[in-house]
DNA sequence: ATCTCGGTTGCAACCGGTTGCAATTTTCTG
DNA sequence: CAGAAAATTGCAACCGGTTGCAACCGAGAT
């Protein structure tokens, strides 16, 4: 159907070799049989085939964009910083979806098959054992939003979640409450421990502070709201002040606290985490932890495109410092 | 460095058709040579390239997932369902962000070169002029959240707009509203000005009641609340009743109305549309009209995949019924 | 007029697979 | 057990490009 470099050839009266030159850059042509070529190339509407050329040339400008979060708003702030990236960067993303029930198809082994550049995974939760089997690959990984280690196997990019821990109980403090809680989210999701972590150091280091610590079963509005109900229903009394470790699970939260007459942040103060576009609304106004999004993302594409030239660079881990927000919760 | 097809029929003693042939299903192969190759492609950690067999067999079960709205979050319940609605089907996304800075590359050229399969085309606001370029590519494309037409140049599926409109009309009117209005997307998009049409017929068709029309710069919360704000402030006196095209220009327009004093739904009633995750949080609780997405996307992958076996299927536009969601507003 | 030299060009092999065809082996029939 | 049909196998050509190499070209140097 679709023209290919020999039917241009063919028009343009040169040899294959020409035609593969003129959309080289860098090659050598003379203007004139690049005109040559142009013209047939258009008269045909030719378009070099990506995957043929990829066989020698053995790049795809393919990124294998790999996540298991579909729910949480913030990550569509996440797909639209990624793909763009990656497209200015003249790669492409190949989506991946790892909240499947497709288990059958090991997702590096799909890569593999697409010949993909590389791969950025865009996750918290995922399980450091796939994470393991994506460096493992061969293929150029970066883990955005997974642990910092002093020695990881992957290159890693995330904000300080400890430090945001931290900055969380300390905005906590600095309205004097004294009793104080985490609210997590999964507690296998390395991003909550370290959250947590983070926030207890500062807590206990404050003489006459009482913290409390307690799980969401997801990042999610549902999971949040309950395990504020389990909380709001429980013996022990509600603490001051809640630091949530995902602002849709504050929502979900301030919505449990909410049907139970509790005002926020007047009985119950809430402090989040991420920044995402919804907590700016007006009528949310969630005092959060911002995480510098876009540096992330941005330094993440980056460092592939590091990897993708450079070879056998040792991983690197980076942590990016979030900053509180204060808003009305 | 990754082994090749050449590789693992030396290591297994047999020819390199029969290496192709253990890997294509329904191929004529020996258990006992099948088994041979398994063995010596395991040892190798062989998986056959999807481009170098697309070469011949034209097929990259690659599909081209166009968008150019990366901001409503309706968007990430969308990608999620194409995306595994794509995987499940044994193809691959190929994302393509459109709101993109780099309008130098055409994105049909694009995906031209990157030889995929099919297209699919998930906006409602992008311009006519460029889905019908996507369809004049020769490859299979689906336009979902498109606009119906009798004869439409693509393959277009979509909630019936129209009838959404009325069916919001009607039940402001239900409540006995007699001053009603509609508050549009971007007056641009074809899907704000069909849900207007139906808006505008059922209420129009009882007598002594006023309808108004406004719409918002944008499907975004904060176009929303500035529209609804500049209504406020305006000299006429506000309608009993909004429907607002998009869940989040109702949020944006509660959050206004809140700001003003004004209590949602004893002041003004709200009717949204997409019925969102996010609608039916506690907190927000959106009455809203509900597109059937998991529907129309399933339809429009599974559309698509028609399109690629079968050949030169004359393009068809499908409607699918929203219906009212009764929440707190 | 001859020699050099840098730029241009085509040939042919190769990238990693697939597939029609003919040869070979296996299985089935009578 | 012979003969025929069916299943398996390898050869070689091809998919759409790229690239090393050698041949070629024209212009400037000698």
């Amino acid at each position: 159907m679709t023209a290919t470099l020999k039917d241009v050839a063919v028009l343009a009266g040169v040899s294959r070799s020409a035609v593969s030159r003129t959309f080289t850059t860098g090659a050598s042509v003379s203007d004139q049989t690049r005109r040559k070529v142009m013209e047939a190339a258009d008269a045909l509407g030719y378009r070099p085939s990506v995957f043929a050329s990829s066989l020698t040339t053995r790049r795809t400008r393919l990124i294998g964009l790999v996540s298991d979060n579909f729910r949480n708003p913030i990550f569509l702030e996440v797909f639209d910083q990624f793909t763009r990236a990656i497209q200015s960067a003249g790669y492409r993303p190949l989506l991946v979806n790892l909240g499947d029930a497709e288990p059958n198809t090991d997702p590096v082994e799909m890569l593999r098959s697409y010949s993909v550049d590389g791969i950025i995974i865009a996750s918290s939760t995922l399980s450091p054992d796939l994470v393991v089997s994506f460096a493992k690959s061969q293929i150029p990984t970066v883990h955005t939003f997974g642990r910092y280690s002093s020695a990881p196997k992957v290159d890693t990019l995330a904000v300080n979640n400890e430090h945001c821990g931290a900055l969380a109980a300390q905005a906590l403090l600095d309205r004097g409450y004294t009793r104080i809680a985490f609210l997590g989210g999964p507690a296998a999701a390395t991003s909550t421990q370290d959250r947590q972590a983070g926030f207890a150091a500062v807590a206990q280091a404050v003489s006459g502070v009482e913290t409390s610590v307690s799980h969401a079963s997801a990042y999610s509005f549902a999971a949040g709201r309950e395990e504020m109900q389990r909380l709001i229903g429980a013996d022990q009394p509600l603490a001051q002040g809640y630091f949530c470790g995902d602002d849709v699970l504050s929502v979900g939260a301030m919505s449990a606290l909410q049907d139970a007459g509790l005002k926020v942040p007047n009985d119950v103060g809430i402090v989040g985490f991420n920044d995402m576009a919804m907590a700016s609304w007006q009528n949310i106004s969630l005092t959060t932890v911002h995480q510098p999004l876009e540096e992330i993302i941005g330094a993440s594409v980056e460092r592939l495109l590091e990897l993708l030239d450079g070879q056998d660079i040792a991983p690197q881990a980076r942590l990016f410092e979030g900053r509180l927000v204060e808003r009305s919760t």
